[in-house]
RNA sequence: GCGCUGGUAGCUCAAUGGAUAGAGCGUCGGCCUCCGGAGCCGAAGGUUGGAGGUUCGAAUCCUCUCCGGCGCGCCA
């Protein structure tokens, strides 16, 4: 099926396209001015402009075929020349009952659909996740469910951050510790190999810090932990076995985060597993002169003509002899293009990594590995406290992800509590609606912002049942499903949709803008989008809520089973609109 | 210093160069013999940081400027 926009579209496209000019100029979308029409298309104005005449002359001439569609009750020309296009009853009754039939809601692939390899969360070893991570996961998961609904082929990847210093600080650190250790030793072989990991999630929590503080101050201290880099970059057995310590540790305790948010990825790559495309690389750029010595280190020169701001060149190798960040970038992207061969890359990390990430996509090109235009990389702002700065906890640390997450389900479970609902499930379920609530809570705040702005972290406003928070919109899905559930408890069937009140005309044109939406937040890269209308949809739903009351109990049977069917319709949306945010509407709540 | 971002209602945020800049919260006023009222309806509240410019039309594009956040070679 195709939306009211794009069908009206292509009616006016061929007439621009007869009057000479570009059809895109016909692009149609809802109305600013609902009392002068459902639809409007603003190419009149800028075709004129173009041909040098009258725009509402020339408005009237591409509506003149236009007379007649069954899609259309009215057209009119108004103000300087925007046409106005209203929808037939019978064309909104049409759409309506082939949205509900739609078990996609209306939702079109699209044409060409890519492989897309979308790069996000990044997680690391030895640090837990706190709220830095969270957006890069929220919004990373959001665009790979955005994009597989579209028909894209795609491929996510955590992208571990298991590889470079801060191995090697947490392998000095440990030396430092336990120095007894088999892996410290100069000739330790796997035979020496101990299954049981010298070290736990908190020791490793505890050590990074302490060992990332002290390298700041201590010069000597630094200078080991990147000679240990090095030498693990290099393949010391002993390292090479601690590093497959501390990946498993950490790659433990983080999945339990992301089973909690319901996340999945494709792929658990690391760093550490392009370890070996790193040499092979290196020696490439540096015989195709791309890669040249500059103070001690191999760097590529990334800077243009054209640039406005200095853009320092990458370093692949540093003067001490490791690989740097940007060179494990440049190998994984080698990797990608061998096993994946994606259309494009996305590259879902904080803004403050803008920079580098020119340095790289330049590099890449430059290197001849993949192609510049292929590689984007999403930006997003930070997650601020109520005071407008970076969040914190009360004493200045920074908040784990798995705090968070837990206060926001004891939080839901309150709210829960305090409503006197969910009173009929039993203890384990009211913990899983908690947390389904909760998670809710938290991915709709992020998502419904856009992606660039910092926006403000508030746990009651997030948590809350009213106003525009996941909860919400959970409540209005949860609704429909007990609306849905006692009529098919009373043997209350459905019927063709009819539109007959102005509230069921503004649901199904709030139903019917879903793929718009979609196509938009994937264009755009914006899940808020999908948030915005998904939130759009709920509030129209509960204007026709309160409009056609009782529907249960609604004696004409055509009618009864018109709402039934378009409450059905608005459910099926809801979750398929939720969905794609990663939020989930429990059964009751 | 150079660069990237953001600045919109009291607060938190939306708005693919289009008509009268919209939501949520808060405030004020309505609607409960209600399928889940955690809802709905309405009102007040704006020189879109400021100044120029481009355009038939600017929150949106350009220039300058003010304020906040951030980034600028051997961390990731």
């Amino acid at each position: 099926m195709i939306d009211f926009a794009t069908q009206l579209t292509n009616l006016l496209g061929p007439e621009f396209s007869r009057e000479g000019l570009d059809p895109h100029l016909a692009e149609v979308r809802r109305s600013a001015r609902p009392d002068l029409g459902d639809f409007q298309c603003n190419g009149a104005l800028a075709g004129a402009k173009q041909k040098g005449e009258n725009p509402r002359a020339l408005a009237d001439r591409l509506l003149e075929s236009l007379r007649g569609q069954a899609l259309l009750r009215e057209t009119s020309v108004a103000g300087p020349g925007f046409i106005n296009l209203a929808l037939s009853d019978e064309a909104l009754a049409a759409q309506a009952n082939r949205l509900a039939e739609d078990a996609r809601s209306g939702l079109t692939p699209v044409a060409q659909p890519l492989r897309v390899l979308v790069d996000f969360a990044g997680p690391n070893v030895a640090k837990p996740m706190h709220v830095g991570h969270l957006r890069a996961t929220v919004i990373g998961d959001s665009l790979q469910r955005i994009a597989r609904a579209l028909g894209h082929q795609v491929t996510s990847d955590a992208h571990f951050g298991d590889w470079g210093l801060q191995i090697g600080l947490l392998i000095i650190s440990l030396e430092d510790e336990q120095p007894e250790l088999p892996y410290f030793r100069a000739d330790y072989d796997e035979s020496m190999f101990i299954e049981e990991p010298p070290v736990s999630m908190e020791d490793l929590d505890r050590m990074y810090p302490a060992a990332s503080a002290r390298m700041k101050e201590d010069v000597a201290y630094r200078d080991r932990a990147r000679k240990a880099t090095a030498e693990l970059q290099k393949g010391r057995a002993g390292y090479l076995a601690l590093h497959k310590h501390f990946w498993k540790v950490s790659k433990f305790a983080l999945e339990r985060e992301f089973t909690a948010l319901n996340i999945h990825f494709d792929l658990w790559k690391g760093e550490s597993d392009v370890n070996y495309l790193i040499e092979e690389l290196v020696e490439k750029a540096r015989q195709a002169g791309v890669a040249v010595p500059s103070e001690g280190a191999l760097v590529i020169e990334v800077a243009r003509e054209e640039d406005k701001k200095t853009v320092p060149p990458l370093l692949l190798v540093s003067s001490e002899g490791s690989a740097m960040y940007g060179t494990t970038d440049l190998a994984t992207i080698v990797e990608r293009e061998r096993e994946v061969k994606p259309d494009l890359f996305l590259y879902v990390v904080d803004q403050r990594q803008a920079l580098h990430f020119t340095q790289v996509f330049r590099a890449a090109q430059a290197a001849g590995l993949s192609q510049e235009s292929r590689l984007e990389h999403i930006g997003f702002g930070t997650m601020n406290g109520t005071d407008g700065k970076p969040f914190k906890t009360r004493s200045g640390g920074v908040i784990k992800l798995h705090d968070l997450i837990t206060s926001c389900r004891e939080r839901a479970l309150e709210k829960m509590e305090e409503g006197g609902y969910g009173k009929e499930l039993s203890p384990a379920e009211r913990e899983k609606t908690a947390l389904m609530v909760g998670t809710a809570a938290l991915k709709f705040a992020d998502l419904s912002n856009y992606r660039l702005t910092d926006y403000v972290f508030d746990l009651d406003r997030f948590t809350s049942f009213e106003g525009k928070t996941g909860p919400y919109l959970q409540f209005q899905g949860v609704r429909v499903k007990s609306l849905l559930r006692k009529a098919a408890e009373q043997g209350l069937g459905e019927a063709p949709i009819q539109v007959l009140l102005p509230e069921e005309k503004a649901l199904v044109l709030a139903l019917d803008g879903f793929n718009g939406a979609v196509h938009l937040a994937f264009e755009k890269r914006a899940p808020h989008f999908v948030a915005e209308h998904v939130f759009t949809l709920a509030q129209a739903f509960s204007t026709f809520w309160v409009a056609s009351p009782k529907i249960l109990e609604e004696k004409d049977e055509a009618v009864r089973g018109s709402r039934l069917r378009l409450s059905r319709a608005v459910l099926t949306q809801l979750e398929l609109g939720l969905g794609l945010l990663g939020i989930e509407i429990p059964e009751r709540m």
